[in-house]
DNA sequence: CGACTATGATACTCGCCAGTAAGTTTGTCT
DNA sequence: AGACAAACTTACTGGCGAGTATCATAGTCG
């Protein structure tokens, strides 16, 4: 029970971290492909001249395509989850609201959020679609229960949850679909015009 | 000059139509599969199946498979544009946008619809991305001026035309991925809920 | 130095499915 | 009747790209 922590290696740390590293290069590169060509327009082929490397490569990093996708898109996920749903306590609701809201708008102008939107979940095996409905349930589950403690506190206005949370996901997805060259240029401008847009509906 | 409309058959016009229904039914049954499977994991062996027909008979109707998927999409959104852009003179800036607002949920609760935002406009070639984003961008246009004209009647609040219709349109999207079983049970339900948010947004 | 693992490239296989070639049936017109 | 077109079918091809088997190189350790 004591070693399990000792590995062979004397630099398996750094090792890994490496290897970490360029797992990621790989999700970023593809995140771009992915959401430029949509998944069944990209290859893994062209994935990798991206990189400078082969196909085969990708596959020492990666069991398949479909995980390169999740990858990206569960990168996407845990990062609105861990900058909204961590740090957002005792906030007003409508504080929370817009903490969460901020942080979904942040990735979707990012290639790794708009491949969440750009492409389809319907592009997936049904196991990995239900991980991902998984993560996307638990935002919106979260945005819900937001709404429904804010119309506790008064800080938002009555409305029906479901619908309200659904519509919010819908304004947080439309960034995504602007083109790229323009969010990157207007990143903090555009963030604040559709939390002020989120604003008005709650 | 004259005889244009006079063809070689006595009943063209009944054939034609014949036909015409037998291409509808084609859409109708692709758009449930597209909606369902997404456009790479359907196979037209599977819209056949669905008619009790045989692949090769799609392609009397259809050159490929691209032209099933962008019959669907044309056929949703010119339904959007038929309800809407057309009797809506005459009403307040207010009203003609729920007017459209109104047809785009309609259609987005319906297989077509759904084809809009469940299938990936990057799943289609360049020549038919155009002209999608086409006829996108003519509807998102429409809204656009009907947010102006909105701001100078007073019937719609100051705002960014951009970010609002952009808001708007994924507002009016959302609504497509609801399971299908629940927007047919309450369509009209959704309808309204959803027309109350864009209410508070404009 | 020599054994071993991590990392990568070259060169393939192989299944799926869009699209096609060619033939068959059904109705319609003269 | 018999010629012709519309409407469909059966039986194929062909390519693309995911995934793999196998070999090459480079650090790393005793």
């Amino acid at each position: 029970m004591s070693t399990v922590e000792q590995s062979p290696f004397h630099d398996q740390g750094e090792r890994s971290r490496v290897k970490q590293a360029k797992a990621d290069a790989i999700i970023e590169a593809a995140a771009g492909l992915f959401a430029e060509q949509g998944y069944s327009g990209t290859t893994l082929d062209g994935v990798a001249a991206r990189l400078g490397i082969t196909k085969p490569t990708l596959y020492y990093y990666f069991a398949n395509k479909e995980e390169i996708l999740i990858a990206c898109m569960s990168s996407a996920y845990e990062s609105v989850v861990e900058h909204a749903l961590v740090g957002a306590k005792n906030l007003s609701a409508r504080d929370q609201l817009f903490t969460v809201a901020g942080a979904y708008l942040d990735v979707m102008m990012q290639d790794t959020g708009r491949c969440l939107v750009r492409v389809s979940h319907l592009d997936l095996t049904p196991a990995g679609r239900a991980k991902m409905s998984g993560l996307k349930g638990k935002i919106d589950a979260e945005i819900q229960k937001i709404l429904a403690s804010g119309m506790s506190d008064g800080t938002i206005r009555e409305c029906d949850v479901r619908v309200t949370a659904s519509a919010i996901g819908g304004v947080l997805n439309a960034v995504s679909f602007w083109k790229s060259s323009e969010t990157n240029a207007r990143r903090p401008e555009l963030r604040e015009k559709f939390l002020a847009v989120i604003a008005t509906m709650i």
